[in-house]
DNA sequence: CCCTATGGGTTTGATAACACAACTCACTCG
DNA sequence: CGAGTGAGTTGTGTTATCAAACCCATAGGG
């Protein structure tokens, strides 16, 4: 992997998560999918590189494996507080690719809690007001190396 | 390109941005790195995929490319409004790196327009209330093809 | 005029990642 | 006994990625 560029966590967040299928395997196990096989049909990965994702994502803290039948043996995949932390994300690239990707309605919906359906939005968590480019400056940014 | 799977816009959405680079690419372009050798070099790319991923992304209309000087000829490379409405989901992305990947301190970052230092918080744009993955379900969801 | 530098890429040849089908292992069920 | 299920692994190609070198247009200095 790259050594070179800027020191930054974005960079380091791909890593894990950023090789092809990660996130989908990701999503599935979000939406409750948690054999194998299912991930595999669902997500269309091919069940190799699918066995080293998932290895990968476990190795990485992002999923638990536990086995939950020991005759035949038998396990299933969880999302820890990492994965969990990572799902605004995963709904935000979704919201994005609704509006700027796909053409025709949305094929995925969620509702939230209050009864509507859910649009997420990005706010600073001081002031609650929302994110945009031009209101954001940095204060500290990575060197290159 | 996978065309089995959950129809899907995060999956969507990654086959415009999700192949390594193009999302470090984008961070450059929006922390206003604006020319080919530059993003280059911040990134760590190799420069033959960099024009690759760049090309796409000007494709994807994510990127607009403008010549700014004719003899010789120069170009530069700008974000549009979907880059723009990337941004936040890049920000996610680098604060859940600072939290479950990196140790120690994180390597960038920002403030607010309203003086405070920048976290990111995904709420529901309806009522206001932080999402959370329990607090969620599904109305519709994207078929498996 | 020649040499070097700059910006923005392409080309080349080696290495790594990925895809697909088939196979294994450890069972259960009929 | 044979078929089926879940969770992978193995074998064999194809494709993508990598680093380094090269190309083109032009500017500036000697």
């Amino acid at each position: 992997m790259a050594a070179r560029g800027r020191e930054c966590s974005i960079a380091d967040a791909l890593e894990v998560v950023g090789e092809r299928w990660s996130l989908l395997a990701l999503r599935e196990v979000l939406l409750g999918e948690r054999r194998f096989n299912q991930i595999a049909e669902n997500t269309g990965a091919s069940r190799d590189i699918l066995a080293a994702r998932l290895r990968k994502l476990v190795d990485a803290g992002v999923l638990e494996k536990r086995q939950y039948e020991d005759h035949p043996p038998r396990f299933e995949y969880l999302p820890t507080e990492s994965a969990k932390a990572l799902q605004p994300v995963l709904l935000g690239l979704m919201q994005w690719g609704d509006r700027f990707v796909r053409q025709g309605p949305p094929p995925t919906v969620y509702e939230h809690d209050c009864g509507e359906e859910l649009h997420v939005k990005s706010v600073c968590e001081h002031c609650g007001e929302p994110i945009a480019s031009k209101g954001l400056h940095t204060v500290r940014l990575g060197a290159v190396r």
